[in-house]
DNA sequence: GGGTGACCGTTCGGGACCGAATTGTACGGC
DNA sequence: GCCGTACAATTCGGTCCCGAACGGTCACCC
């Protein structure tokens, strides 16, 4: 994906086709290139150095958050993860059965299941991540410290606006209608 | 997902695991953050503006592509909005039974297939596009319009540089050895 | 002890997504 | 005209991903 420069260009697109309507530039150029930004690094991290290990993006930050966190609830590591309870599921269950993790119930109460790695897991973070930090550090080669410092800030404070204020939000945009079905998922059994 | 404060706790988790093996810490929260902000920001567009209209989000970057570009090659297209010209298929042929798009062959070169937006398309945008506009501004909704334009670069830059040098690196990287074949995905016939 | 919620993980429907294989068109050289 | 290469879009296998529905467990109350 280049057009990278295109982004100014499309503005001025834009600005047309609305025909005087106020766009907001600035804001519209950062939620782009975050999502150009973040796939591109994605992609490249999945075809280097996860690829050797047959990884995928998914299941590496899994396998992070139970490496560095220790033994956890599912419930937590989706969190952590940011992905959804069901798709820990069955990223957990590949990883199990490549051996690289364990799953086991909790001892007192029994909704609770428990991920942790295993030995083979353990020693398989310990030698990739030096090489995943190595990379994440080239992708942003072009930054300086303290710009690496002010962009971690600011998209910090992004996703803290979304979170803490993002529900409250949406309801306030839907004014009482009620919200519409997602397009995809299982129906109502009705 | 919570947990942003985590990931200053988890770079001294990183460092003891390691065991004195230096982190880019800056580099690590940059990309993280990376992208746990854009996974926020398109969850939440995805819940308010772009579910009424019952688009999801690579739908909707889709026709807006092709709608401030106007009509153009599907390889154009898929590359402008990031994502492989298979997923576009798929895609493009959604938007199309929805009625939003027209695909039609190229006229001197059979190869080539043109998207284009309907009158229908052309008159969701026009209304949708407004409010897309207007929620990107509010999820940065912290951040100054300097902010924004600095955070734009700064993430410019790192999509360039993957982008121009990311190919060569992982050749780099790989150094002579077959690369991995990659987990899923069509096998070979052989 | 029999609700009855609240909460947890799993199942499952449907779309997104990549990238190799495939199919089809164009165009050069002969 | 015919072949081979180049390049286009599509097909398709396999995974990811969300979130509603589901089934199991817990805790609290009567």
């Amino acid at each position: 994906m280049p057009g990278q420069r295109s982004i100014t260009e499309a503005e001025k697109l834009v600005e047309e086709k609305l025909g005087g309507i106020r766009v907001r530039r600035e804001q519209m150029a950062v939620v782009a290139n975050m999502h150009r930004a973040a796939a591109a690094v994605r992609q490249h991290l999945e075809n280097s150095v996860l690829r050797e290990a047959e990884l995928t993006w998914t299941a590496f930050v899994v396998l992070w958050v139970v490496w560095i966190w220790g033994a956890s609830e599912t419930r937590r590591v989706a969190e952590e993860a940011g992905i959804s309870k069901g798709t820990l599921t069955g990223v957990a269950r590949t990883l199990q059965t490549r051996g690289l993790v364990r799953r086991s119930g909790h001892p007192t109460d029994g909704r609770l299941a428990v991920l942790s790695l295993t030995e083979e897991g353990e020693t398989l973070m310990r030698r990739l991540f030096p090489e995943f930090n190595e990379e994440e550090a080239w992708v942003v080669g072009q930054l300086s410290d303290e710009e690496c410092r002010r962009t971690a800030d600011v998209l910090r404070r992004v996703v803290l606006q979304v979170e803490a204020h993002g529900e409250e939000r949406r309801l306030a945009l839907l004014d009482g209608a009620a919200p519409a079905p997602r397009r995809s998922g299982r129906r109502p059994r009705s």
